[in-house]
DNA sequence: TCCCTGAGTTAGGGAATCCTAACATAATGC
DNA sequence: GCATTATGTTAGGATTCCCTAACTCAGGGA
């Protein structure tokens, strides 16, 4: 949309890697082929192979044998990829009560199908739910606490109970074949 | 994990195969290639290659010119694709206000890559919005029409200002580099 | 200085997914 | 029944992403 936007598609698997790589220059100024390999579970000629194609496409400085840093556009995308995966990772957490290790992996995956509405949405939804006074947080949590603790919030319960009924939304039941 | 667990894991692709057969099939009775590859925006020979897959695992009933239906482990498979990208776009039209194009486009990445336990929060959540007195629907079309409509809900104004600025959730103040 | 170790790379492959071009089959219309 | 058209398949290739095995390079210790 803007002049900022990328201009070369990137694959999940390489927003994967640059934002191993912003993390870890974050951690210890620079990030070294065996972290990242460590960090995704690859083996280190697959690193070896993505760096050039993040060289290729001008995100990050590198040349055999040195160490690598993103460059200022490499950085721009990093930075948007780790704060779409930290509002997925908090929305998930604070407005579904999706316990952590779960929402973090769930957010790794969500972090790169969805487009800047949906992701303002997520964003303004979870902000709005901590601000608002009418119900907020404290309504929010009447939900949350139900996965954890059934008996915290009772006044919440004859909702609850309603919406685990057959609601107007959901095809099924909810016990569909699992997976 | 149980004995209806999926033997085999299926691909995001292959998913989406699946579910273009089972619509198709619904409509039509039965899937046509053509069908398929139209929907899925994918050439007929791609969709060719995707069959004996499908076949080999045994999700439809293919021969080379024939119809194709599914199996019963493919229906059980296709629906509970189904069911997700329902749950999902769903919460997101009602839940979040995503413009219904979008989040059909939306729930069809995120069907793929959502656990059991997550997926069900989603669905609970958005039941519970809809089925509780105390905020609900009408709290939730608060936030849902300041998408559209700035003054329909004049009393949510101040929570949503305030949720507009820096809020606990977020690592920057959302005006990231776009994509 | 020289060698050893570990980090990084190249070489060579395999699986998945898509494509185009060309061929085979089925269905339709006269 | 036969030609035309639409549908489906095969052949051949490109891309992406990952792997193992084997080689190269760089830095530390004797």
């Amino acid at each position: 949309m803007s002049a900022a936007a990328a201009v070369v598609e990137l694959s999940e698997s390489l927003e994967d890697y640059l934002e191993a790589i912003y993390h870890l220059e974050h951690e210890n100024r620079v990030a070294r082929a065996a972290e990242i390999a460590l960090r995704l579970g690859v083996s280190r000629p697959s690193v070896t192979g993505a760096l050039k194609a993040l060289r290729l496409r001008g995100f990050i400085h590198y040349d055999p044998y040195t160490h690598i840093t993103l460059t200022a556009q490499g950085k721009r995308i990093a930075a948007d990829v780790v704060r779409r995966h930290t509002i997925l990772k908090d929305f998930l957490v604070k407005v579904l009560s999706v316990p952590p290790a779960e929402a973090e992996h769930a957010a790794c995956r969500m972090e790169h199908v969805l487009g800047t509405e949906v992701m303002a949405r997520f964003l303004d939804f979870a902000r709005f739910v901590e601000a608002c006074p009418r119900a907020g947080a404290e309504w929010i949590r009447g939900f949350g606490f139900t996965c954890h603790d059934k008996g915290a919030y009772p006044e919440c319960q004859r909702c609850l109970e309603a919406a685990k009924g057959t609601g107007p939304i959901g095809l099924s039941d909810g016990k569909g074949p699992g997976k």
